[in-house]
DNA sequence: AATGAAAAGATCACCTT
DNA sequence: AAGGTGATCTTTTCATT
């Protein structure tokens, strides 16, 4: 079976809330529960789902702090960039890492509770990592829109 | 009741792994089914947890090309900001925007099929929102690390 | 793709510390 | 107040049609 009109908004459901029944999902799709049911592990099974998690409000656990971080590494040998970036896959403060085109290497997006915390993280973990050339950081003032769901 | 270790491990999984079962968890916590499950209710009232979401491969629909957008507006009065967040907030291939500090205003986090598709967005949709001055885009070339789990 | 039985899991009342 | 035990209700899972 190929991935149809369904498939999309059942995927479109579950990245709203995975929490929802069968049953629910049953009423909304106009499927019966053994339906929604073998879609869903279909979908499961074919890679489309990554992983079901709960997301986690960062202002009850003082992690309410946002900054985005570019960094240049000195140089680009292959040994640079696969030392920076296992270093970087090991700072629990940085949640994403992409290496992007333009000016500076990298993007990191980094979650501490306080411009302290910013300032201890950049000076005791990020900047010890070796073959940072030079960061440059922004910091979030106001998340105007922040969802997992990709629209398809 | 205060939020304890156990609560944090709790979350630490959850974040991992929204499908396990309470048993599953129970083991991991070495608590009985309900104080797991106590405790999960208790952390969803208190606004701990936003919500249960699936996670979905991007490869797998189509929007793997990741680009982030650097957005100056022309002006900063009240109206001009107000009405470029809301029209944002409209655009589905925006998954995050952040009114950040620094050169630029905003930065969004864009999700398209391909560099066709995010030219098309640039012209037919970004571009026509009123009040932009100016925009840098960035295309990420490698995915280092992406995370939703916040460490506490 | 639907029905309904069986298994697994969540939820709750009640009890203990 | 927290956690445990066991009963019960709900949901998932799967064989059969």
């Amino acid at each position: 079976m190929i991935f149809d009109d369904i498939d999309k908004r059942l995927l479109f459901y579950l990245q709203k809330d995975s929490k929802q029944t069968n049953k629910e999902l049953s009423n909304k799709l106009n499927l019966s529960v053994t339906a929604v049911y073998e879609r869903i592990k279909k979908l499961e099974k074919r890679g489309y789902v990554d992983k079901y998690v709960a997301l986690i409000n960062k202002e009850k656990v003082d992690k309410a702090f946002v900054a985005f971080c570019h960094i240049k590494l000195v140089k680009h040998s292959q040994d640079y960039v696969v030392s920076f970036e296992k270093e970087v896959n090991r700072l629990n403060e940085v949640l994403e890492c992409y290496h992007i085109s333009g000016d500076y290497d990298y993007l990191l997006k980094v979650l501490v509770k306080n411009m302290e915390a910013f300032r201890e993280f950049m000076v005791k973990k990020l900047t010890t990592i070796n073959h940072i050339g030079s960061t440059h950081s922004m910091f979030v003032i106001n998340e105007v829109k922040h969802t997992t769901a990709i629209n398809m």
